[in-house]
DNA sequence: CATCGTTTTTAAATTATTTTATTTACGAAG
DNA sequence: CTTCGTAAATAAAATAATTTAAAAACGATG
C-alpha cells in the first residue's frame, strides 16, 4: 500500500459506519490537531481528544505504520519519563498554488507540514480570456510539475488563484477561461493530471496570510488584495467566506461616490473607479496633461504601458507626484475600509496587494481616513497592518486551500 | 431531583472526563437533533449520531426520566413495527425575551420547543439612559415574570434587546445603562433572579427571523432593522455575527453621502442620516416647510411630537406626500443594500423593522436601486424578503438567544 | 551511583459499546 | 383470521474502550 493511497483511504468520503467510523473520525481528529498544534505527545492528544491513552497509542501507531504520522524524538523533561512527540510527516504528501497575475504567474509547491519546499515567481505570462492564454497557463503549470523536486504522484492537489467572480464550491470560473459548461477546475484537472481547484486570488491571499502570515491568534480578520482591481479576502472564524455562490468581497464595487465614471463592471461610482490601480494610472495621465512633471516621463511624455509597479517603483524613490497620488489613493482607499470596520468589526484588516509595497505612503493616509469616518469605539477595535507575505500570499494561500480542501479539516 | 436540576446538570459546563463526557455530549448532541429536526425515532438518531441502537435507547431512557425527553406516540407505519417517536417536553423549561424599543417593550415567553406561550406587547416604557428608566424596565421585566403562567423555577433564562453597542460576550451595553463597571447582564440577572444576557436589537430580530421567521434553508442571511436608526444583523453559516467586540453590523454609520448633515455618532455622510426613521421626520419638516401638505398635518401645522409610526400610518391610508418620502428613503436605502450585497453576496436580504410595515412602498424602491447599484450577478442571487414576524421578531429572537445561550448548542 | 519522585508507557482487568441474534409488533395479502 | 414480510425493540454475545495497576524511563537528590 502507498502512502497515496493511505491518504485517500483516511481521507475518502466513504460512508463507514460503527467503529470504523469513529476510528477514522479520531484519526482525522489526530492529524487536525497535529496541524494546527504542531507535534505533540500522546498524553497531549488524549485530553485535547478526549480518549483514553491506550486508545490514542493505538491510533498513533496505526498512523505510523500508514507514514502520515512520525515520532520526532523526545519532549523536553517535565520530571518523569520523557514523552515521545509525535508530528505529521513532512514527505507524505504535497500540493501546489498557482497565482495567475495580469502580466505573470507565481507557483509554489508546500508539503504536508504546511512548509513551501519550492517556488517559481514571476513566470512570463499574460493573462487574456483567450484558449490561447489558458493553453499557455497549462503550459506553465506542467513545466513546474515536471521541475518539481518531488514524486508527482505525491502531488495530491493543486489551486489556481484567479481574480473576477469564482464559485470555488463547483469550481466555476466566470471572468476568466469561462468557455464551455464544463468547470474550469475539472477541465485543468483532466489537463494536469492533479485535483484541482479554483479560487478567488484575494480570497486565497487572505487564505495565506492568515494561516501562514501577519495573523496570529485573530479570527475575524479582513484582508485588502490592492492591485489594479480592489480585491477582498474575508475570514470569518478562521474560514474563509464566500457567501452564497462565491462572490463575497467585491469590494471594488461598492458604490461610494459621487462621480460620473463608467466602472469596468458597468455601475457608476464604484469604489474602483477612484481608488484602484487603474484610477492611479488614470489620475497619473490626468495630472500629466494638466502640467504636472514625474520623473516617469520620458522626454517629458506619457510612458507608454505605464504600469503600476512603475509607479510604486517611483513612489519609493520619492517622486512627488506619485508620492501623493499615493496618498490620494489610500484616503478613499480608507474611506472604504471604514465602511468594511463599521459592518464587520473585525479584529484584524491587512493591507496587501502590490500597492501595499509603498509601505507608510499607503498606510498613513489610510489609517486617517478611518479615524475620519469611522466611529471610534469601533475603528480602535481593529488593527490596521500591512502584508507579510507580500506576493507569496497567492502562492502560499492557494496551497493551503489545495490542503485544506482535500483534507476536508473542520468539516 | 427537579427537572430544573438535571437540566443544569446536562448544560453545565462541570468538566467531566471519559465515558461521563462523552454521555454528556451525546446527550446534548440528541437534544440539539430534537431541537432541530424535530421528534424523531431511535433510528433515525443512531444513523444521525453514528451510535448504536442499544446506548441511543439507553441515552434516550435516561433523558425521558431527567423529563427532557418523552415519547409522542407512534411513527407513521413503513411495513414493520412503528417505531416510538421521541421529543422535547414543552414545559420542561421557559425562556424570556424582553425587545426594548424607544417608546414601549415588548416581552415573550418561550417554552423548551421554541413555542411563544405568552406575550406582552407595547407595555408603555420610555426608553432614557437614566437610571430611573432602567428601575422601571425592571419592574416591567418582573411584573411580566410574576404574571407568566409557568412557575417561575422554570424560567431558566432571559435576553434584553437593545439597541446601539452591545458586547452579548461580556455583557455590557455601552449606549444605555452603562452607569458603572459591572456588566448590565449581571445587574439585571441580580434584580430579576433569573440567568441574563443581553443582545443588539437588530441581532436579536435577526436571529428570531432566522429561526422562527421567513428563513427556510437559507445560511447566509442579513436582517435589516429600519426604525429611527438603521439596524444590521448578520447572520452567517447560521450563527450571529458579532465581530471583535459585537460591534458588527453598524450599518447605519457607513459612509456613503456626501452631505454636511452632522450625524448623532459625530461623523458626516452617514446612510443614517438621509434613510432612516430620524431622516424621514427631518425630511418630512422640510417639504412642509417647503409648501408641501400632508393628512398629518393639523391645522396645516406640523403635529408636535410626530412619530415615525404616524407616518406609515399615513403612507398606507395613501398619503401622496408620505409615499414620496418613503420611496426616497427606499431608494437611498437600497443603495446601502447593495453595499451589503456586494460584500456579503448573501442567500437573502429580509427587510424588517417599524419602516418595513410600510411593505411594497418602500420593497419596490429598494428593489429597483439594488439593480441600478449592484452587479446584476451577484444582486441576482439575492433574494429580497420582507420580515415575517414583524414587531414579534424582537422577542422571538431574545428568546431564541436565551435559550441558545443556556444550552449551548453547536458549540 | 543508588534511590526517590514523577511521568510515560505497557499490561491486565473492568466496563461499555457494538454486533449479531432473537423476539415483538404491525400491516398486507391470501 | 392466519400467515408472511418487514421493521423496531430487546437480549445475548462479541468486541472495543476505559480504568486501574504495574513497569519502565528519566532527572534530581543525597
Amino acid at each position: 500500500m502507498t502512502t497515496q493511497e493511505s491518504i485517500f483511504e483516511i481521507f475518502s468520503e466513504e460512508n463507514l459506519a460503527g467503529v470504523a467510523y469513529k476510528n477514522k473520525s479520531l484519526k482525522r481528529s489526530i492529524i487536525d490537531h497535529l496541524d494546527q498544534a504542531g507535534n505533540t505527545t500522546i498524553t497531549d492528544l488524549t485530553v485535547a481528544l478526549n480518549i483514553s491513552v491506550p486508545k490514542t497509542t493505538s491510533l498513533i501507531n496505526e498512523l505510523v505504520t500508514d507514514g502520515i504520522v512520525k515520532e520526532y524524538g523526545k519532549d523536553d523533561s517535565k520530571g518523569g519519563r520523557r514523552a515521545s512527540m509525535y508530528g505529521l510527516v513532512a514527505e507524505s504528501g504535497f500540493f501546489i498554488g498557482v497565482d495567475i497575475k495580469n502580466f505573470h504567474v507565481n507557483l509554489g509547491l508546500l508539503n504536508f507540514k504546511k512548509e513551501l519546499v519550492n517556488s517559481e515567481m514571476h513566470v512570463p505570462f499574460t493573462l487574456a480570456n483567450t484558449p490561447e492564454s489558458f493553453k499557455d497557463l497549462i503550459q506553465v503549470i506542467l513545466h513546474f510539475i515536471n521541475n518539481a523536486p518531488v514524486d508527482k504522484k505525491k502531488i495530491f492537489a493543486a489551486c489556481l488563484n484567479l481574480s473576477g467572480r469564482i464559485n470555488s464550491e463547483k469550481g466555476y470560473s466566470y471572468s476568466y477561461f469561462h468557455f464551455n459548461e464544463e468547470p474550469l477546475s475539472q477541465i485543468v484537472e483532466n489537463a494536469i493530471g492533479i485535483k484541482t481547484f479554483v479560487e478567488n486570488d484575494s480570497r486565497a491571499m487572505a487564505y495565506g496570510e492568515f494561516y501562514n502570515g501577519t495573523v496570529h491568534d485573530e479570527k475575524n480578520v479582513l484582508f485588502l488584495n490592492l492591485d489594479y482591481g480592489i480585491g477582498l479576502g474575508i475570514m470569518i472564524d478562521g474560514k474563509i467566506y464566500r457567501g452564497k455562490s462565491g462572490f463575497s468581497g467585491e469590494f471594488g464595487h461598492i458604490p461610494i461616490f459621487s462621480n460620473e465614471l463608467i466602472c469596468h463592471c458597468g455601475k457608476k461610482g464604484c469604489l474602483e473607479t477612484e481608488a484602484s490601480g487603474q484610477a492611479l494610472i488614470r489620475l497619473f495621465k490626468e495630472r500629466i496633461e494638466q502640467g504636472h512633471t514625474s520623473s516617469l516621463l520620458k522626454d517629458k511624455k506619457m510612458p507608454p504601458n505605464l504600469r503600476v509597479a512603475d509607479i510604486i517603483q517611483a513612489t519609493l524613490n520619492e517622486d512627488v507626484l506619485c508620492i501623493e497620488l499615493i496618498a490620494e489613493l489610500g484616503e478613499k482607499i480608507g474611506r472604504g475600509i471604514s465602511v468594511l470596520i463599521n459592518l464587520f468589526n473585525p479584529e484584524l484588516v491587512i493591507i496587501g496587494g502590490i500597492l501595499a509595497d509603498t509601505g507608510d505612503y499607503i498606510r498613513l493616509p489610510i489609517r486617517s481616513a478611518l479615524n475620519k469616518y469611522s466611529l471610534s469605539l469601533v475603528n480602535n477595535d481593529t488593527q490596521l497592518r500591512m502584508s507579510k507575505l507580500h506576493e507569496e500570499a497567492g502562492v502560499i494561500g492557494g496551497c493551503l486551500i489545495a490542503r485544506h480542501n482535500l483534507l476536508s479539516f473542520n468539516k
